[in-house]
DNA sequence: GCCACTTAATCCACGCTGTTGTTTAACTGG
DNA sequence: CCAGTTAAACAACAGCGTGGATTAAGTGGC
């Protein structure tokens, strides 16, 4: 408030209020400030800002580095710590090396303290997986559906025996819930599916509530693209791109995942990157995805994927994309190789560099391990 | 943590740990939850938040309207109130109609308690202006400047004298800040300008601290285009499309501003839209910017901005597009209504309807009341 | 014109948060 | 062995929003 030159303060994000209301401003789902944070706001904050600096550190953080890097107190970090401990979710593992003093007692996750189920519902496939804390897959499972032909009944009952397989004899109040990942659109909000293209029978499905009745855990749903940016931690600028039967791509800006006015963004097939181009089934002509399809050979498909991120990472200031979806895997090395190359030629200003282009480590788990990271995301914040 | 379906907790933004750590985490500028907040924090973000809530409302808010939209409780709301009445920053100014029992006190805002400064560093021009609390312009001069032939040093004097005429007898301890918005590239945080196109005296200029310095004053600097979204309220996923020399998009998504890895996102005039079009001074071929100067009248011009706004939309899933700049403002009606038909023709799909399309109402000071809003920010979060 | 009823806002006591100041624990180095 | 140093916990505390009771200020029936 007073001194002459100052960066912008740092912001960190935290619930709103909670006890007495479950729902506090009606409108204006995705505002900025409106929503006020009473003191048990606070506490679930700073627990989830300590988790999710502990994850972020890999293995082994003291309560000394936690500070620091929280801005809180060592006394605020020792309560914190302990309540977490009581939790079940943190352990003191190991100490750290004297720099001349007491040693620091190093702090790291418990993996199997709580479980993430994520589930990609595919088109021609339903992968189901189980994610403990620190993002691992510990089990998975991937079967052939027909999404627009069985219609959701079938699918559903699919889903929830496939997930119990999963849970096996997990006990469920260690379950944070049920993350499940859909082409879109679909509104977030509502959880409920929309006009999937070709598969009217899932139109207007309330997904999210059928699912959380009838497995009894909470459910949320995404957008399969959006749920592949949560796949992984990184930069809090970053696109993952999702190149499989259609192109869509999931963003963090700002350290936040964004879904946009209606929770359809991501929809980055259907750029127009060419007027001239050919028609795309979406009606349109010279979209992304339809310059893909209508390469000539692989490589030049790739490029013009390349074209295409390079307008995303200009647009958008991003520092990391990361690519999956069965198209990139099935030639993962060419599409790394393109796509660097253009966006090297494009943006050659090192304003717009470095750029790290890579794999989802994840592979062909990204979308359903980021469902997974949806709920996570309930614990860290 | 246990009810078996539940859409993800509404989010608030509160600013980090303050008293003891003025630079928290050093990494990480925009990560996520990695902040910890402490007492003080909290109430700050809830008096910013009900500041902002005042000003959602326009005119006259009640304590009991400010409760429900906050999620606190009418007690916290008292309290908070009286703080902020203490401040100067509110007064009570009237009396609501009774629903039944006693009428409700309606809370405003005091326009003049604190006054922002905004300032436009153009290349032909500088524009200064001040605004109040509710974002009004109380004084605003605009003076031509050449902003490569003159240098920093000449401009710099002129910006201080200024400012100094539009404070005139404002006690200083009023004045949050001075906001300057600048063509880009440049790095915000660290408050230093890039090699600005054709103005190579500029590069690595430390314009915020040199600024800071010679006012007394806290300042910020900002990328224009960006600027120009902080210049009026809107949606929390809208776009300030900036038409002058150059072409930028400035960027509010879910609800906050959004600048990127390197804080130079909205670069919307080098989106490459037709790979076959003419050469653009960027070295590529096709951007948007060299396809609207190649048009062959303006309506064919608003046309190729309408393809380009139509891919930022679906993209980002936006429900605003506010348009300024001076190619804009010298013919708004053309703009409105040709981007409009082509949103209208290009998303025919009501997944991706309504889009408001407007003209930023602050017309030719609407960048450098987004550089106001800059530092009004500090108040409402 | 009175009075029961309703709604707004405050008063007061309280619980819980992170903070400050102090003490204990644990290791380094001469 | 002991002074010095760093980590972490203990104890007292200030300040936040909360909950319950109270006061303020209207409406509407009779």
């Amino acid at each position: 408030m007073s001194s002459p030159s100052s960066t912008p303060p740092e912001r960190a994000t935290l619930p709103a209020a909670n006890p007495p209301s479950e729902k506090p401003s009606g409108a204006n789902p995705s505002g900025p400030n409106l929503a006020g944070a009473n003191l048990s706001a606070l506490r679930d904050h700073n627990a989830a800002a300590v988790l999710a600096l502990v994850r972020a550190a890999g293995s082994g953080v003291s309560r000394v580095e936690l500070a620091r890097a929280s801005g809180l107190t060592a006394q605020a970090i020792s309560k914190i710590v302990q309540r977490l401990g009581d939790d079940g979710l943190l352990v003191e593992a190991g100490r750290g090396a004297s720099t001349g003093g007491k040693p620091r007692t190093l702090l790291a996750l418990v993996p199997d303290a709580r479980w993430a189920i994520g589930a990609q519902l595919g088109r021609d496939a339903l992968t189901v997986l189980r994610a403990d804390l620190t993002g691992r897959v510990v089990a998975d499972r991937q079967v052939p559906i027909d999404l627009a032909g069985w219609g959701p009944g079938r699918v559903l009952d699919l889903l929830t025996e496939q997930v119990s397989w999963l849970l096996g004899a997990v006990p469920r109040e260690r379950v944070l819930g049920v993350g499940i990942a859909s082409p879109g659109p679909l509104d977030q909000h509502a959880g409920v599916l929309h006009q999937v293209t070709g598969a009217p029978s899932w139109d207007r499905l309330p997904l999210r509530d059928e699912v959380a009745g009838r497995l009894g855990l909470p459910a949320l749903i995404e957008k399969d693209s959006t749920a592949g940016v949560l796949s992984g931690l990184g930069s809090p600028n970053r696109a993952f791109i999702h190149l499989d039967r259609g192109l869509g791509a999931g963003l963090v800006l700002g350290g936040t995942v964004q879904r946009g006015a209606r929770t359809n963004a991501g929809e980055f097939g259907h750029q127009t990157l060419d007027p001239s181009g050919p028609r795309c089934r979406c009606g349109n002509t010279g979209c992304v995805e339809a310059l893909w399809a209508a390469a000539r050979n692989p490589r030049e498909a790739a490029g013009v994927l390349g074209e295409a991120i390079a307008n995303l990472v200009r647009l958008l200031d991003l520092d990391e994309i990361v690519l999956g979806g069965r198209e990139v895997l099935a030639a993962p090395e060419l599409y790394l190789a393109e796509i660097r190359a253009v966006l090297t030629d494009r943006l050659p200003d090192p304003t717009w560099q470095p750029v790290t282009v890579s794999v989802a480590p994840s592979g062909p788990n990204a979308v359903a391990l980021g469902a997974a990271g949806l709920v996570l995301a309930r614990l860290f914040g």
